[in-house]
DNA sequence: GCGTAGTGTTGAACATGTTCAAAACCTGGA
DNA sequence: TCCAGGTTTTGAACATGTTCAACACTACGC
């Protein structure tokens, strides 16, 4: 069989995509794969290390499809807790169809030392991309901020972010209402919790927790 | 070779958890642990369904254990924060040597489905036992909280348990001190948010927060 | 055109989690 | 003692992720 130029490696991803979505993760083998792709298993692992490599192609797939639902929907927002909504459903949305299998990805990205781990520095840029989103969040709505806060926040809303991420993989609700009505219920918290940030009594409670936020990120 | 009787389970979780220290979770094939505990390998899967659920064992032994060693510890202690510290540094402690592969056994908890997972209902004892640690954390400590609030107050201590776990499975840093400087600069914003959980400001926030835990917990 | 170095590809072999039919071992009743 | 039914144990067979030595192909200098 032969293939364009360089286009191996598309075909493996492509494959792997459509199997994983028809049988899971568990369901496809490598094999499987490498027989729709059109070549063999040993080309394969030429080109991806392990099963568990494939997954970032879907990975990253996911983080880009989020922004480009997410932005149009954000134009001429200006409310917080609207913009935080707006954004975690369209999440919601872009993932719905890989749910089922989608627990499977993160149970293997959330091991320690493994690439795909959102905290690993391969998935630097991936997470740096996941982040600027919620700094374009924060940037299109009228709140003011402590500026210190105001640095770490997009952060906290992505730390906010993976927990949302982490119910719905545990969700088995018909199209995910329960982690809507997470959603629905988590964004008036934070919102309202930026704005009293300003408040004197829980400014050294801000200051406490940017601390937190930058020992997270390992500074 | 003859074992005394209903002692061959006994024999393999004991061998399993000695070849984990050893070896890492990858690391310990089916067969090693079947060789070591002078069964054979069928006779292995006959007690456990799999080798994932090998890891049960080491998971009640933990729970055991931090308790058994966080306790005598608040003994006299009453300051809210102080007795959080205590807490978490002891489950530090207690878990320590198997910091290097726990990883892999969170990952394999992580999976929605899995029985291992925190929020699945085969964990429910283990998971019940861990927050009444925090709900006896909470009983000793001299704070005037909100009563519903107060009844939610042990599961939302043990979830900050669980993100600090979540730390400490990717922290390599030697003793974990990364993790113990988590849990310092942790323990004061939740003691501080409880403390300040009566200001009538904040009242509509800890309803909110309630409603919140209750929908985590699937009520 | 021809050799050569690098890149891409192959499929059999291997390692290891898991299954299963058969065997061995009870245990209580006749 | 012997049998019947259940429980425990065995190890070979299977499925599948992964490796690797060999082969094919491509590009380039001569």
């Amino acid at each position: 069989m032969t293939t364009a130029r360089g286009s191996t490696r598309d075909a493996i991803v492509t494959a792997a995509l459509e199997l994983f979505r028809e049988h899971g993760f568990e369901g496809t083998t490598m094999r499987a794969v490498a027989e729709r792709a059109g070549v063999s298993v040993g080309n394969a692992y030429y080109y991806f290390s392990s099963k568990d490599e494939l997954v970032q192609g879907f990975y990253d797939q996911l983080v880009a499809e989020h922004r480009a639902a997410a932005l149009p929907e954000l134009a001429g927002r200006s409310d917080l807790a609207e913009r935080l909504r707006l954004t975690l459903n369209a999440w919601i949305t872009v993932a719905e169809p890989y749910r089922a299998f989608a627990g499977r990805f993160f149970a293997v990205a959330a091991q320690p030392g493994n690439p795909l781990s959102p905290f690993s520095p391969q998935s630097g840029p991936a997470r740096d991309a996941a982040v600027d989103l919620y700094r374009d969040v924060l940037e299109g709505a009228r709140v003011d901020v402590d500026a210190e806060l105001g640095r770490e926040l997009p952060e906290l809303l992505w730390l906010q972010h993976l927990g949302v991420v982490l119910f719905w993989v545990h969700d088995t609700s018909a199209d995910a209402a329960r982690t809507r009505l997470l959603v629905d219920r988590t964004v008036p918290i934070v919102a309202r919790l930026v704005r009293l940030s300003r408040l004197p009594v829980l400014r050294p409670l801000g200051r406490q927790v940017v601390d937190v936020v930058r020992l997270l990120r390992g500074t």
